[in-house]
DNA sequence: AAAAAGAGAACGAACGTTCGCTCTTTTTAT
DNA sequence: ATAAAAAGAGCGAACGTTCGTTCTCTTTTT
């Protein structure tokens, strides 16, 4: 008889370093520990097919504990979903540091494609683009959030544009979203879990992006 | 009490032209009336969210005579996603008609694009691809028609390389991955219906394919 | 002692599927 | 040609299961 439940507070690792965590803390803990949980099922089962009973068995939770944290599943995948787009946010952020626009999306791009293949990501960003598609609540979070993204992007790349560092082959109202479908399609299809390199993807993906946006001069000589 | 359904068989529109249809032909019909109706609903609501009650309701039909054509829910989504890679398949398969590449494929993928968009397609196009990401059932439905797409492209990329046209940036094992997910991208994210035009899309997809395929001439003078 | 956290049985609804039945069409026997 | 039999098509109630959620009760923390 192994590991049988027992009612009241779960036991957590203890930190030796610092005393009993306090109430906040603990709730904060317990909530990661259902969004980690959840977003296991997900990637396992898709938002429809993971059911609550899975996501407590994952979390080691009883329903009438999860439910003190979340009031529906609505609730955990709203969570999970705006968790995840701020994620992907924060990671363009350190984009505009880049003086080389094509330098700069490219690294930015590289990185997430680096971090989103090698955490399994890949199936929740599917899951929140098709859910897109018909749950306008998903497509609200999920839209505000890549928003900030494109928002982004397009200063940094309008401001090269103002430089005269580029010269795309369309307006920015056209190129911005063009660039973010490709994006979306490269972060779903998981190329490396097909055998690409990640040097032949960033290869392709620069020649890419400088066909979109057209450099009208080298940056930096140092590099290609 | 309007059209309450009596129970015999149902009545379709006739065909003034042709005698009473044959059992066979009956049965093509029904069959192809439930993968409309489902397919309707899965766009709504995605394979796991749309019921089979829905999809009777849809169809006109009760679960006992629809269950005279599918065994199961998921003998419905198999032929769904058949039907549609088939489709896919057959729009490619024109393409290496067109004696210029690079032509080719912008001709060919901006029809896909057009057709995809116009039919509300995206959605199941979109559910096909999360759905392979832990569905392995539907992965190999799915990878075994894109793999015939991707057959078509490799062969036609491989003959205008062969003739020394084109001068790609990586070999084809990489390339043609990323040219599938660039695809599957615009497919998904549906950029018409973001106010991007498709001859905008067509432009920076030329510029894309290009960059990617790199010809080392003009094909044709007058085009462009 | 009060409040918060948790367990786990239980709820009604909805799920995919099956069943028994009626009606229609086709095949077979006369 | 006609009647009987068989097979096919369809209906809709009902099945057992599982779903998301709630409830009651116990244990732990404040």
């Amino acid at each position: 008889m192994e590991d049988l439940a027992l009612p009241g507070q779960f036991e957590l690792p203890v930190d030796n370093d610092s005393q009993a965590p306090s109430r906040a803390e603990r709730r904060d803990q317990q909530i990661q520990r259902i969004l980690d949980a959840a977003k296991a099922c997900f990637i396992r089962s898709g938002f429809q097919g993971a059911s609550m009973h899975q996501i407590c068995a994952e979390a080691g939770m009883s329903p009438g504990a999860l439910y003190r944290y979340f009031p529906s599943k609505e609730a955990i995948i709203r969570a999970i979903v705006e968790a995840d787009r701020k994620q992907d946010a924060e990671k363009f952020a350190a984009m505009d540091k880049n003086p080389c626009v094509v330098d700069g999306i490219v690294n930015c791009a590289m990185d997430h494609i680096r971090y989103t293949h090698e955490n399994g990501n890949a199936p929740i960003f599917a899951e929140i683009a098709t859910e897109s598609l018909r749950n306008e609540t998903i497509r609200e979070i999920g839209d505000y959030c890549m928003d900030e993204v494109q928002h982004q992007f397009r200063n940094y790349v309008q401001a090269a544009l103002d430089r005269g560092e580029i010269d795309p082959v369309v307006e920015l109202d056209a190129l911005l979203p063009m660039m973010m479908a490709i994006g979306q399609g490269l972060a779903i299809n998981g190329l490396p879990g097909k055998g690409v390199s990640y040097d032949r993807i960033e290869k392709m993906f620069r020649a890419t992006t400088a066909a979109l946006l057209r450099p009208t001069r080298k940056c930096d000589p140092a590099k290609n």
